[in-house]
DNA sequence: CAAATAGTGTCTTTGAGACACTATCGT
DNA sequence: ACGATAGTGTCTCAAAGACACTATTTG
């Protein structure tokens, strides 16, 4: 059996990928360094975690700091770890994942960019490992979305089914037909009294999640 | 936009889940903790990450050291990091778990002892958060199994499909018509000229991954 | 040939795909 | 009334479930 020897101390990372749907994309909030190394890249939200600070407690904290929210889903997408992965110091990042619901967060008021995820694992110009964790993501929702509820972050506690189904649009990657949307849908919702207004069509009925 | 300040350096550790299956069930490698804190208590096996080696190379080094095997496929399960996860100094956890074939390592002779997930769950006596990685194991991997090929790391690269179809019962936790599970895998399967032998039935043919 | 497991043929049932239809709003 | 999106009814088709059958080995 290998034994143990004393453990090596490394430089810790929260790295938040704080993520939404804009113009039907999956997007994802991004800041350009002002600061060298790899001054200019684009780069995903960093925290650093506090002495007493659990790490998931580390990601919600700074996801609420920047989009200002005071309720916000969090899921762990993974460890980052590899030696050479920042150009300075060895860092370790572990990356999460916030859901922010569509169209809640105004990205020039917080002053973040959203990103698409298309776009980012086009450019060139992505700081570290940053579109491997995009990357991630993307296989991530779209693995999870067919047999968990995570499109329901991306939309609001009340919502319309036409939403909703634009997030599973989103993450499958693929239209839905709205009828059979409905048919599997329908059973997870509960209706409430309540509707759309203001638009020149029918207006779309709002739903909560079953507990 | 929150400022960045020095990142604290905390201790981390690769624990790895060296998973199997046995007697039909999902069982992971542990060993009995002959050391305060929490002595007598069951845990997984971590290894300490070298300074110049990535997380996922120190999973795989271990794993490899532990079970003798040259080739192992390992994936990530995620990042532990609550303050007081352990007992003593504050340690990051990112853990993996490494896939062992069935009936191709033999726990005494690497010095583990292979638990069941189940009675891990149902046990009292398990170290640290080491139950909540199994939990996160079993729910990943029966998450996983039917949109992905990881049920196929439980058998040898030559393998009966009935040997499969078990690997896919175990982590599925329900049993399986053979007809269906054939039309199901086939495409995926390439037959060899190989068989079984042996028994006192029919003889299993062998298959190989279709890459 | 009996026992045991491997492997096949085929009917049934369920659910996903497709699309035409009706409903309700603002202008 | 018209354009636009919400929401429904229903036919079709493909995949999953169920089960009875045949095949091949050893003792």
């Amino acid at each position: 059996m290998a034994k143990k020897v004393k453990l090596e101390k490394i430089a810790v990372e929260v790295t938040v990928l704080i993520t939404t749907i804009e113009d039907g994309k999956l997007a994802v909030a991004m800041q350009k360094r002002s600061e060298a190394p790899l001054k200019g890249k684009y780069e995903f939200l960093s925290t650093n975690v506090g002495k007493a600070e659990n790490t998931d407690d580390a990601a919600k904290r700074f996801a609420k700091e920047v989009t200002g929210l005071k309720k916000i889903e969090i899921a762990q997408l993974g460890a980052y770890g590899n030696v050479k992965r920042k150009a300075d110091e060895r860092t370790i990042s572990i990356a999460y994942i916030a859901f922010v619901p569509m169209n809640v967060v105004d990205a020039k008021e917080i002053g973040v960019e959203f990103v698409s995820v298309d776009s980012i694992l086009k450019s060139k110009n992505i700081a570290f490992d940053h579109k491997d964790m995009a990357k991630d993501l993307e296989s991530r929702l779209a693995g999870e979305v067919t047999y968990s509820d995570v499109a329901f972050n991306f939309v609001e506690e009340e919502f319309t089914v036409p939403n909703l189904q634009l997030a599973y649009e989103v993450l499958l990657g693929k239209k839905l037909y709205k009828t059979n949307f409905r048919r599997m849908i329908m059973d997870k919702l509960e209706i409430t009294n309540y509707q759309m207004a203001g638009s020149a069509h029918r207006p779309s009925r709002l739903y909560t999640k079953k507990k």
